[in-house]
DNA sequence: GCTCACAATTGAACATGTTCAAATTAACTG
DNA sequence: CAGTTAATTTGAACATGTTCAATTGTGAGC
């Protein structure tokens, strides 16, 4: 779906400057504001050329999206290394996510319907999507490896899916968030963190065993369904 | 926004007439190919008509979301006047969700994303989609209250709501949907249901106590937040 | 029945995402 | 360096959601 590599030096500048044009329109204008004619005109190049190394306007959210993944990461990696507690590595991973996306809060709500909508091929759950996804999944998988807290091995093995699904509404929330500098969604990552790590040391808790094995398998059987 | 209601028998035969050839065109070749010329071209009626009764493309499709949701309410009638198990009610109401939909799930997918807009006013948070979200709402009120459980009142108050945005996750799902018959879904309803009340019963034990309170008083503060 | 304000209707025009066949340029081969 | 192949670029053409000024129909008040 990555169509179109370049294959030349040439080729190599007009897709980075294309890309560049791109997220700096999307930034200055938000995502439907951005015509492809006005991104193929800041980059210098014709409207078609553009075609050429995105199949789509939509791929150039995909990429949009990568770019943001990108700066978290890179944000995150200090705290990473650092800290040791769950909650600490969570919630901080969480504030980073916002931060980093803050630049992007008058945009997200467009790129984020693109990349929702089941019927695009670029949806979180769809094959075009899976590296990404991977990488995000992988990253919470680092942030639950990392901690010293000892996790069941079955919680563990699901956890950074739900994660990642967690940072999805995060997310929705982030963009309906109204509040001063969005101080609304600091408290609510706040309060929901804390509320996952404690309901992760609770899953021990016999009455909970029976809930705790449901829930999980539900997950499970959902992943190897999709997966197939 | 449900702008330019008719003022006149002719206007009325119009309008309906419009409706229904969108419907009946979303359902034949879902959302994306049926494009407002082929509307108004079955209606009988110009492309410029359409437009004054529905000012968008969208704004058909909050409709078509309001024809299901009707079908719906009929359907789950002998269900909650007869039943009064709470398991029972809710997975009777989430099978009909699905039974009623299932006729237009190759189309669902469009419609979802659409009305999943953040960006979009229909979106289901927004102003314009209150009517009906309000409907809904008080269906699962329904739900919850015709029961014979005994449910504490803090978790009545939320539990409406949260069953609204648990339907959408359930949708959600049955998008993604491709065993045969759907059968997946039923499934994933059953468990789910069945978790949701199992959940319920066990908020009472004290240990769940304050996460209870935490998970209600979040709720809350982002239903209020939201109000306003 | 006449008139007039307003509703309803129309279709052309516009904006924008997308496609494509043709032209141009780069890279490689002998 | 000449020639050939493939990558790149181009701009015109297309489809479709949307707007709008102009036209036509309708019904209320006299």
């Amino acid at each position: 779906m990555a169509i179109a590599a370049p294959k030349t030096r040439r080729g190599e500048t007009s897709r980075a400057v294309i890309l560049q044009a791109a997220l700096d329109l999307f930034q200055e204008r938000g995502y439907e504001a951005t015509t492809m004619r006005a991104i193929a005109d800041r980059a210098a190049v014709s409207l078609g050329s553009s075609y050429h190394y995105f199949p789509s306007k939509e791929h150039l959210v995909l990429e949009f999206y990568r770019h943001t993944h990108d700066l978290h990461a890179e944000a995150i990696k200090p705290l990473l290394a650092r800290d040791r507690d769950l909650a600490a590595r969570l919630r901080g991973t969480m504030r980073a996510v916002i931060v980093t996306c803050e630049p992007f809060h008058a945009v997200a709500g467009s790129i984020f319907s693109t990349v929702a909508n089941p019927a695009s091929p670029l949806n979180p759950f769809g094959p075009a999507s899976k590296p990404l996804r991977d990488e995000v999944v992988a990253l919470y998988a680092e942030v639950v490896n990392g901690s010293e807290s000892r996790i069941p091995s079955d919680i563990a093995e699901m956890l950074p899916l739900a994660l990642w699904l967690y940072q999805m509404g995060i997310l929705y929330f982030w963009i309906f968030d109204k509040s001063p500098g969005r101080l609304r969604t600091l408290e609510v990552i706040d309060d929901t963190t804390d509320l996952i790590v404690r309901l992760i040391s609770l899953a021990n808790l016999p009455v909970l065993r029976g809930s705790r094995r449901r829930v999980l398998s539900l997950m499970k059987s959902i992943v190897d369904s999709q997966a197939s």
